[in-house]
DNA sequence: CTGAAAGCGCTAACAG
DNA sequence: CTGTTAGCGCTTTCAG
């Protein structure tokens, strides 16, 4: 798959100097506008376009960033592959994407590869917070890296994300407000920080004096996999139980949705009896019957600040590493009574 | 991002010149095994990572094929770039992975693209069977390109795809079988060759003697787009009408869960009332209540076709354009009842 | 089997 | 403002 015509194509054809086309096709300043305009039309008229790998091997530039995401079937994480292809659309520059598959392994893969092919930045979306960092601190070394939604503790990298203390909070508030007075978080153990931060702020929630930790005291969690599944193995427990809680914050829509089929084929009414709240506010949440109330982070203004930092980033090397954390917003549904 | 050691740094590591490095570093048959050895542990004690560029520059090959799905926020494709991807990283090879955005034009730029970045294949499932053509043509010149699970009219593109006919044929069969005497389909317009090929097959399954085309002898169907909201839409038209099919064969998964979801709303239960059918097996429609029955296509053999044809082709330009057809499968769950 | 040298296509010095 | 020239890092003739 390859191009044939060349800049010496065209500044035959044009009749001026390889350097002289060079220079008008990259809109070098000082190019008298006639020489500049013979060459576009050259250009254009033999089809011509740089060659890719000539360039970057020269100016060390790729004019692309890399992305690598845990999983490409997850709507949430598709949705910032979108808003940062946009953004990066916008500056005429593309993206190369890549999916973990969940795997910390492939995860180190697939940066290394994005470094190999010299792409100018890297975004990321850790599979975890804790094994994902040799790969990523090596891919700092190398240039710019920004983490997207999620957190890991790798050394100058800069990070995008929402808070989550905060979305929880708004979660705690809405139930109560509906009336709700017993709550069970149900989650994913803590391997990421958003599983982490929600978790904690659940708990620092339950407990508002702070104080004590005693069993019983903060509201109960359920921890296991951001998954359909989870979500119906943790319904099932509290089936089990005595009582229903009568609010239920889901950790991501993905387990909502688990969690809302066990109640219904349970015969348990959502908004009536219990009233279900989550996280990601995807495309499945409104899928559902009930549709699921669900607190919803400003993806798109989260990318385009990705790509700024990105940016900033390769400019000056030495810039201090930057936490950019954004409000969520909490979107009612029926899922908590309307 | 840029690797800093070379293959001069190597071969004078291991006190040879850049020409045999190269060579040991390829695996070049001809080359004294102490030398290599020697090579070989120069490069991995330095370090060395052959840049992509200069490489891709000589060579005039990426080891790199592109993908372009019509978009990104759909298990079906998703699951099929999964399976592509498992197939290249078998190969030593990757994926760059473009998202169409349902638009013909995005679509053309990202093809476009993928072309001047000298990928050894394109393996493109298009957005129409019609307006994609032009820009899959023109990839066409430049190297292999393979359409998948969507066919489009573009000269010299092999093609990889179910057997819509006998999937729609299967559902069919299957809701007769269940006791259906009255089908409605209600599917997608017939811009994908997906769409046209499985209203054409459902038209023909309901005039068994594939005569007479008058109003009333075939099935009625209902034509609009692969979304949620249509499968919402086509539910509502149906409920309007005087009484209910026994049962509806969707065009896809997510026209499905529309249709269920509508359904339920309006107090009619799925399958006692009516049974639904439908095509993609999907994630999705493991989540819904009741389960989807749904035609299942082998997508991992799928993939591992599309390259294998693109791999035949890249050996020899002249071969002979190839579709290779694979046969589905209905995955029956409870939305037809058991 | 190995080395010297050419050059893939481009841009950036450096002269003019 | 324009042209000449060097070279990014790699592979591959072409000689030896």
């Amino acid at each position: 798959m390859a191009r044939k015509v060349t800049v010496r194509d065209v500044a035959a054809a044009a009749g001026v100097s390889t350097a002289t086309a060079s220079r008008a096709l990259t809109n070098s300043p000082s190019v008298n506008p006639e020489m500049a305009r013979r060459v576009l039309k050259a250009s254009s008229d033999l089809g011509y376009s740089a060659n890719v790998f000539a360039r970057a091997l020269r100016t060390q530039r790729t004019d692309t960033i890399g992305m690598v995401v845990p999983s490409i079937n997850n709507d949430y994480f598709t949705a910032a592959v979108e808003a940062v292809e946009k953004e990066l659309a916008d500056s005429g520059r593309s993206l190369i994407l890549c999916d973990a598959r969940e795997s910390v392994e492939t995860e180190a893969q697939r940066i290394e590869l994005l470094v190999q092919r010299m792409v100018d930045g890297l975004i990321v979306v850790p599979v975890t917070a804790f094994d994902s960092v040799p790969a990523i601190e090596q891919a700092v070394q190398q240039g710019p890296v920004v983490l997207l939604d999620r957190w890991a503790d790798a050394a100058g990298a800069d990070y995008v994300g929402g808070d989550n203390a905060d979305g929880l909070r708004q979660c705690v508030v809405h139930l109560r407000e509906q009336g709700c007075s017993s709550i069970v978080y149900v989650g994913a153990q803590p391997r990421t920080s958003t599983a982490y931060e929600r978790h904690k702020a659940f708990r620092e929630l339950m407990e508002p004096d702070g104080g004590a930790d005693g069993p019983g005291v903060h509201g109960s969690a359920l921890l296991g996999e951001f998954s359909f599944e989870w979500g119906v193995e943790a319904t099932r427990q509290l089936l089990a139980g005595d009582v229903l809680p009568h609010g239920i914050v889901c950790g991501a829509d993905i387990i909502a949705v688990g969690v809302l089929s066990t109640l219904r084929e349970a015969g348990v009414v959502v908004p009536d009896q219990v009233k279900v709240v989550s996280y990601d506010d995807s495309f499945l949440g409104r899928l559902t019957m009930p549709r699921l109330s669900s607190v919803r982070q400003p993806i798109d203004a989260m990318a385009a600040e990705a790509v700024r930092l990105l940016d900033d980033r390769s400019g000056r090397t030495d810039a201090p590493v930057r936490k950019s954390i954004f409000m969520p917003s909490l979107v009612v549904r029926e899922s908590t009574g309307r």
